[in-house]
DNA sequence: ATGTTC
């Protein structure tokens, strides 16, 4: 059913699903491979059946079942022959996150990591629903859907390099709030600055291990340093953008006569109206996310001012870098030894660019893309870097994060949240969650291991490991 | 992921 390329290289042959234009190719290592789920690679398989896939449909090590693509999946479509499908980003659109530094070390951290998240917990709206103290205007809510990061430090909400170190500067060109339903409008206005629920998080860390020194130097990572990582996305606004367009483009597979094995698939051609309609309201949406996560650094910097008595500069809490996981964007590739322009598809994978790329911020242009990798609750996170051979094998991108193996419905039967919160306390964890259910949900055991998901993509040279994170303090929805 | 069942 997969035939070995290497030892983390797997192809699914053409045929696995009728009408597959190319292969599928998965990576993950043998042992991996036995937690993934048939119905993982069978979705792999339906997005090589979609019109103007190049190359080969792809999952990364930390793939598992998703709306109609696979989480973990990175498709590209030919700009002009190819399709735009809302499956292929997913429901929370820029889901990402981004990585703060502190020149603080462990040792001064620990003695208020109690105080320290709770009041991170506290300034941070967490939970499903949850409501910013933001009351966006109509017209502030227009201006985050076209400039995204860039809105918020105009708002006061960070600084002028915030953005330079965001991918893509924290905005993407092309956004139209006319393709944004009311209700989207209705749900995103109270919710910038909120952290939302499931696997998001603002964790507070320390780097443990550091791989690579001068890419890490590069990044200014230092062994014993404090970071700050916040996981979240765009909320209630993206997901009713993703709702609202899917019904649209539902109606375009039949209109275009487009075959798809899965409805779950739908989407349309590249350049049709229905598509680029999509397109500019997922831009809408991924610019939603940056202005969220700008607003709560923001906050986090507020949070440590505050608890440590310092002012956030002199606290050295620099953006280190923010990564989009779920977008799809126009890029330029090398296919079949030409350059061309292709819709690459990244739903739950990352963006690792190579060194010398025009579009890694300067600070890090001779290193490559920082590529942030976050662990399960409890468990280490990963900053690593974009390589060329990420332009070879898998369109620029690597994995996102751990990867769920147990539902969360499993989850709840199978752990107490207070058992969960109480082991990592144990481990010198500091946990703050809306509720326990929320705890057990998201234990460490419903997880695939962050360090064996990496060192696939790290084996495989489409990132590198620089260096490695450990959890002190967690604040989660 | 999500005002967690249109």
């Amino acid at each position: 059913m997969v035939r070995k390329l290497s030892d983390n290289s797997w192809e699914i042959p053409i045929g696995r699903t009728p009408g597959m234009r190319v292969p599928g190719r998965l990576f993950v290592s043998e042992s991996l491979l036995e937690g993934i789920d048939p119905g993982t690679i069978d979705q792999i398989a339906n997005v090589a059946t979609l019109p103007g896939i190049q190359k080969y449909s792809m999952a990364m090590p930390d793939a598992h079942l998703g709306y109609g693509f696979a989480i973990g999946g990175v498709a590209a479509f030919d700009r002009e022959e190819g399709i735009l499908s809302p499956g292929g980003v997913g429901f929370d659109i820029n889901c990402g996150v981004r990585l703060i530094r502190t020149n603080l070390q462990k040792e001064e951290v620990v003695p208020h990591i109690e105080a320290l998240t709770e009041a991170l917990f506290h300034n941070v709206p967490s939970g499903v629903g949850s409501k910013s103290r933001i009351r966006a205007s109509d017209r502030e809510l227009d201006d985050a859907f076209l400039h995204g990061a860039r809105w918020a430090v105009e708002a006061g909400y960070g600084v002028e390099a915030d953005t330079e170190h965001c991918e893509a500067d924290g905005f993407l060109d092309g956004a139209d709030p006319s393709h944004v339903s009311t209700k989207a409008r209705t749900r995103g206005k109270p919710q910038f600055g909120t952290l939302g629920s499931g696997n998001h998080f603002l964790e507070v860390q320390y780097v443990d291990e550091i791989y690579d020194r001068d890419v890490a130097s590069a990044f200014g990572l230092v062994e014993g340093q404090v970071t700050v990582m916040i996981h979240c996305g765009s909320r209630g606004a993206g997901h009713q953008i993703c709702t609202d367009h899917l019904r649209e483009l539902s109606q375009a597979v039949k209109k275009y006569g487009i075959q798809i094995p899965d409805k779950q698939l739908a989407c349309a051609p590249a350049q049709s109206r229905e598509a680029q309609n999509y397109f500019k309201a997922m831009l809408c949406a991924a610019n939603y996310a940056w202005a969220n996560r700008q607003v709560i650094t923001h906050w986090t910097r507020e949070t440590f001012e505050k608890i440590f008595g310092r002012d956030a500069d002199d606290l050295g809490m620099d953006l280190l870098y923010d990564v989009a996981h779920n977008v799809a964007k126009l890029e330029e590739h090398r296919v079949d030894g030409k350059k061309k322009e292709v819709y690459v598809h990244r739903k739950g994978a990352t963006r690792a660019f190579p060194p010398e790329h025009p579009e890694v911020p300067a600070a890090y242009r001779a290193v490559g893309q920082p590529v942030l990798i976050p662990g399960s609750m409890g468990t280490p996170s990963f900053i690593l870097c974009g390589t060329k051979e990420a332009m070879d094998i898998s369109f620029g991108s690597a994995c996102h994060g751990a990867g769920r193996i147990m539902s969360r419905a499993h989850a709840k039967t199978e752990f107490r949240g207070q058992t969960i919160k109480e082991n990592l306390e144990a481990q010198g964890i500091t946990v703050r969650a809306t509720h326990p259910s929320v705890i057990a949900e998201e234990a460490p055991g419903v997880y695939k291991s962050s360090s064996e998901v990496v060192n696939v993509v790290h084996e495989l040279g489409i990132a590198r490991k620089v260096a490695r994170v450990i959890p002190l303090g967690v604040a989660k929805g």
